[in-house]
DNA sequence: GACCAGGCACATC
DNA sequence: GATGTGCATGGT
């Protein structure tokens, strides 16, 4: 994370090149905040493929209407719904936990969480058990429009492998490298994620596909000297 | 059949 | 504070 200035200028040449290659990606795959938080926990080191299994069963059963469907259901039905989801039991505790959060602080209120400052809103939201820091900024950006930056662990792998960070960096120091970089904008931030889940998904998997990966080429390195 | 996926909490040292 | 482990399904 040395050389500031050559970072800044190489995150947003990836993200226009992405943004060239691949467009809007109009994220979240949800309709409403509800479903988006929903589906922020249940993707938790899972695929989307399983998670909107879970998802649909959870519509169908008429469970994503309001929080209060959430609240009235009991957690094994629930963990039986979002079994293709894999971890189930401890998923369902966690919506549990989050709905429980919900009720005792903001009546249930969706609304009224919205209505905190996105600081507080972060501070709160990682106090509920099962959301940790990915969980929670892409419940802030995603589902409350919050100009929080999300790392993921295909954001770690393409930028170290790009050698823009070191390995093993810390969730909160990428974060922020990110935030400096980048001008204040959730769309911005929005889509720059979607798109680096994108290309991690076709091109960037534990064992690499780099041969028509749009970020091939000496155009996307850092030349900070870094072995990896 | 092995490996992996849009993490997190908890135990142990 | 770092490191290891359990949680689980479905696709490749």
């Amino acid at each position: 994370m040395r050389d500031h200035c050559e970072n800044k200028k190489l995150l947003m040449k990836i993200y226009k090149r992405l943004y060239k290659v691949y467009g809007p990606q109009e994220w979240w795959p949800g309709d409403t905040p509800l479903e988006m938080i929903v589906g922020a926990i249940l993707t938790q080191n899972t695929a989307w493929t399983n998670v909107e299994k879970a998802i649909r069963n959870l519509k169908k059963s008429r469970l994503l209407s309001s929080p209060s469907d959430l609240k009235r259901i009991k957690a094994g039905r629930l963990a039986a719904l979002i079994r293709p989801a894999g971890y189930y039991n401890i998923k369902a505790k966690r919506l549990k936990s989050f709905i429980n959060f919900l009720s005792s602080k903001y009546s249930l209120s969706l609304k009224k969480l919205s209505r905190e400052n996105t600081g507080r809103l972060r501070q709160e939201l990682l106090t509920v058990n099962g959301i940790g820091p990915e969980t929670c900024d892409s419940i802030l950006l995603y589902a409350f429009n919050r100009p929080i930056f999300v790392v993921d662990a295909y954001t770690q792998r393409i930028l170290t492998r790009h050698r823009v960070l070191k390995e093993n960096e810390g969730y909160d120091a990428v974060q922020k490298m990110f935030m400096e970089a980048l001008p204040e904008n959730s769309g911005l931030f929005n889509e720059y994620h979607a798109l680096i889940v994108r290309t991690g998904k076709e091109f960037c998997k534990k064992a690499p596909k780099c041969d028509s990966c749009p970020l091939k080429g000496k155009d996307f390195y850092s030349t900070n000297k870094r072995s990896f």
